[in-house]
DNA sequence: TTAAAATATTTTGTATACAAAAACAGAAAT
DNA sequence: ATTTCTGTTTTTGTATACAAAATATTTTAA
């Protein structure tokens, strides 16, 4: 068993807020208020004011609201993210170990066999192991930061789930493990804007 | 004139501090302590943590230190940076404005034959003005934040002037100007290594 | 009734105090 | 001399108080 909990209120302080706002406890737009988040976790302000300017700087919040990303905030994360994700994909299919790719296959088999939230975290950790792969923190770093506003939609998502996703990360596994490289970048950039368009479209109901 | 400056202590403890890291009056390494700040500046502790807190999201900052990259960071950062500049370079080489072309002809200019604090903001304005083009501000976010980090090496570029850089800048313009993407994209990205190897080459004196 | 002004309320920014933790220094033991 | 322990000092994390700024509300005038 992992013990990360960590004692430090700032801390405590960012997990609760960001759990809330990525599982959607905290909607998109709502303000965030100091003293009452304070008041609710028993805390002082001092920490929820630290965590509330980290997770402004990571995007989750802007002006001590929720964060709302319009339609262009959205194509502008996809934008990179395309950019990122293409060149990742890539580098797996020249370089990736045996390891890594019974990892990605395994994802794709949960992502057809599992229960719901199984799927749903199989799916996010496909994109995670390929964009690891490259073995760049900075790459990393800047992925995780946008998956966390992509994944404001995580609800929306779920219950309105895409059919084909899970075919298409079959076929970039497939592109990956024939070491085909062009193919694999294609395949992942045409995904990437299917599930962009599959975004915007939910994000107007 | 612009008046931009803000009366708010923790903007201005901000603007300080990421200066004195810039310029170097702040070393590489260097502990920063949080009182010994404040008092410098004549306020209280608290802006100036959430100052350094902000640093620190941005990289500049890594456990209370100003940061000191190691070459396997540099390499991280500049393989992002060639990845959103080759994008970024490519758009332009397709839709880059009359407007913008000019202001990068003239970059070219200055960096030839300006002062050397002037060559240096053109070539640093050069590379701006290309991912700026491309309208979209979490990529422009990106790289500015790494461009805060490469730019830890300003002096240290300065002093040991790179000879053909200007070069290789009129030679990217003139592949934009003639819309040539794949010949501007294979351009930026030669620049950026041979950049990347000035840099480390630097970085062991 | 609506618009504007004035007032009250909430919320944030900053300073300060204190306790916990970390870093440091010196003494004792190997 | 090197390591380990002890105590001291520094530095950070958190709570709290208060003032400034921003919001909301009421009152007044048209």
């Amino acid at each position: 068993m992992t013990k990360k909990s960590t004692q430090l209120a700032y801390i405590q302080a960012y997990e609760y807020i960001r759990d809330q706002i990525l599982n959607g406890e905290l909607e998109r737009g709502t303000k965030l208020v100091e003293e009452r988040l304070a008041e609710e976790m028993g805390i002082s302000r001092t920490p929820v004011r630290d965590s509330i300017r980290k997770l402004e700087q990571e995007g989750l919040i802007k002006d001590k609201r929720v964060v709302n990303p319009s339609d262009s905030d959205l194509r502008d994360i996809f934008q990179v993210r395309t950019l990122l994700e293409g060149f990742a994909v890539r580098h797996c299919a020249m370089y990736m170990s045996e390891g890594d790719l019974d990892k990605l296959q395994e994802c794709v088999k949960v992502g057809r066999s599992g229960t719901m939230e199984q799927v749903m975290t199989a799916n996010k950790e496909f994109h995670e192991i390929i964009i690891g792969a490259t073995n760049n923190p900075v790459m990393i770093d800047i992925f995780e930061r946008m998956q966390s506003i992509i994944y404001l939609f995580r609800k929306t998502v779920v219950y309105h789930k895409r059919p084909l996703l899970i075919d298409e990360h079959q076929d970039i596994y497939d592109a990956i493990a024939a070491h085909d490289a062009d193919k694999a970048e294609q395949l992942m950039k045409a995904h990437l804007q299917l599930d962009l368009e599959f975004c915007l479209q939910r994000m107007k109901g």
